[in-house]
Formats: C-alpha cells, sequence, structure tokens
DNA sequence: CGCCATTCAGTTGTGCACAATTTAATTGTG
DNA sequence: CACAATTAAATTGTGCACAACTGAATGGCG
C-alpha cells in the first residue's frame, strides 16, 4: 500500500464525493469514445469482413510484413491468448498463413497470404472515411493521441506499482 | 512509444498509405488507452470484488438510485445483453437486488441492498487512486474529457450515417 | 553434457460487447 | 374491445480481453 499521493495543486477543495463525480464523468467518456470508435470501425469494416481487433493485427502485418505472434502481441499489447484464435480466423479467411519457424520451434511466424496482401487496397479508402468521421484535423488527431498515449503510460506504471507482487 | 511523424498542417499533401499510417497511429492510441485504463481499473477494483464495467454500474445506482435496467442501460449505453447477466452476477454477489416492476410487468427495477449501498464507503477511495495514476490535474482531465465526449458524439453520427438501413 | 529456469504458443475459464432473436406486457388504432 | 405494433428483458451466438495454466523448445549454468 504504498502508494505516491500525487499532491495535485488543483483538487484540495474536493471532497472525495465529488471525486467519485469527477472519476465517473472521465471514465464514462473514455469508456463511451473507445465503444464509439469500435462501433464506427464495425460498420466501416463490414466490407471487409474483419473485426476492429482483426483490422489491427493486418495493420500490423501490412506494415511489417511476416512476423513471430510474439511480436504481433508486442506492437498490440495483446497476448498470446487473444491471438491465437483471432490468427486462426485470420487463417481461415485465408487472409493469413501461419507455420513454425525452423530457426526456433517455438515461434509461430505469422505472415499474409496473396489474399491477405491484396485487401490492402482496399483497407486503403478506410481511413479517410474515418477521419472525416472524427471531424477533427490532422493536428487534433495528432494532439490526442500524444494525450493519450501519455496517459496510457502513466496508467501502466500506476498499475504496475499497485500490483501486489511488485518488488 | 514512436515520435510523431511528420507533423504537416494540412491534410492536402498526404496519400492514402500516409493516412494508413496516421489511422494506425490513433487507434492504437485509443485502443491501449482504453485497455490501459481497464487494466488499472481492474488492480484497484479487486478489493471491492468489482469488474470495471460492473463499478460502472455501481456508480449509477449510488448516483440516482433504484432504477429500471433500461434506464441503467441509457446512463451508461449498454443493451440487455450485456446488462442482463452483468446484474445478475451483482444479484449473485448480494449488492443488487431485482424486481419486477408493479406499474409495468415488462421492467425490473435494479436497486442496491444493504451492502451495496455500504460498499460506496470502499469505493470513495477508488477515484483519489485512479485519479493520482494519471498523473493529469484536473484541468487536464476534464479537457481530455471534453475531447473524447466531442470524439465519441461525432463518431457516433458518423456510424448512424454509414449504416446501410439509414433512411 | 545434463538439468532446470525461461520463453513461446496454445488452451481453458470468466466476463464484457453487441447483433439477432424470443417472450411477455403494454400501447395505439380501428 | 380486438388486434397489430411497440417496448422491456432475457437468451443465444460470436468475438475480444485477460488471467492462469499446459506443453514443448530453448538457453544458461554448473
Amino acid at each position: 500500500m504504498t502508494t505516491t499521493p500525487a499532491p495535485d495543486s488543483a483538487m484540495e477543495g474536493l471532497r472525495e464525493e465529488d471525486y467519485l463525480r469527477l472519476d465517473q464523468q472521465i471514465c464514462f467518456s473514455l469508456h463511451a469514445a473507445s465503444r464509439a470508435f469500435g462501433g464506427l470501425y464495425r460498420v466501416i469494416l463490414k466490407d471487409l469482413g474483419l473485426t476492429y481487433p482483426q483490422y489491427l493485427v493486418m495493420l500490423v502485418l501490412w506494415e511489417h510484413g511476416e512476423l513471430p505472434v510474439k511480436k504481433v502481441g508486442e506492437h498490440l499489447r495483446l497476448d498470446s491468448g487473444t491471438l491465437s484464435p483471432l490468427l486462426k480466423r485470420l487463417e481461415t479467411a485465408g487472409l493469413v498463413r501461419r507455420e513454425r519457424s525452423a530457426r526456433d520451434e517455438r515461434s509461430v511466424l505469422v505472415g499474409l497470404t496473396d489474399e491477405g496482401v491484396a485487401l490492402r487496397e482496399q483497407a486503403l479508402r478506410v481511413p479517410r472515411r474515418i477521419s472525416a468521421a472524427t471531424g477533427f484535423d490532422v493536428a487534433e488527431i495528432l494532439d490526442l493521441r500524444s494525450r493519450l498515449d501519455k496517459l496510457t503510460d502513466a496508467l501502466d506504471a500506476a498499475a504496475l506499482e499497485e500490483t501486489p507482487d511488485h518488488e
């Protein structure tokens, strides 16, 4: 229980009740925004036959080519428990190919099939539609992105601190 | 993680390929931030025996008291498909009580048990820990919240436009 | 060299999100 | 009043997220 109090100058006058309401606001907002994004992607990606997380995996493969499952997971912050069934579905859909690495038999290399490579052409029109849907210009998007990344780093660090078996 | 690539002032000069990369950045960031938040809440809420979505439901009930399932769903943007099993688990945990409305037999009223009311005392210390973990002050949180809400509204409107059966 | 801790992918189990459907109650309209 | 349309909750089915665990392969170290 070694929580750093982080004395915020502006929070002095707030009671715990106010915190509870403020907290409600921020977690509601983030939760809602995340799901709204997922909802729009769901509609737009329906033509491609991809879900939102599947689209993220395809983006990684389009950019980096063949990768071991581990590396894909590092790019997306996902573990094998999520990726294994997801990749199996992409393989069933014919977009992705999986094979054991010869160099390291523990590792499985994930690569694109011809069909997977071809799908990139369809995907190229997705970002413009998403971008237009946000109503934000590039500067706003970049600014929001940097704030979210900063938030993510802080939250990850804090979660690590809070974890009981953290020595 | 990676630094901002070529912060061009306008979208004019961007090709579709650039869009695809930019898009990757923003959807990665939002996805990651959302899950980082979930991860921290998971750690902090473990003491209370609540998941993050369950905590959101409890916040609504602490603030508004007894409500029909429909109203809870409106506050959280969730439907009965998500809420029914979630509320059943809260009921099993002894925090929540469900009963058919006498006025409208279709409706089910969700209320807090004594135990559910009592849990609020434990929950009061959660927001301060979350807030401290973000490393953001109140002004930053409020600013981020308003941007996210604006984004959510835009995305919802766009998803509606994109829906095929939208007249 | 041989053993053991580590690493990687996969599996299992729990819970959330959401679409589509089902059932029952209510409301609106002729 | 009767009956069709609507509404509320629950159920079913798919997919994602993550913790905990399994099993196989690897690499380090005595």
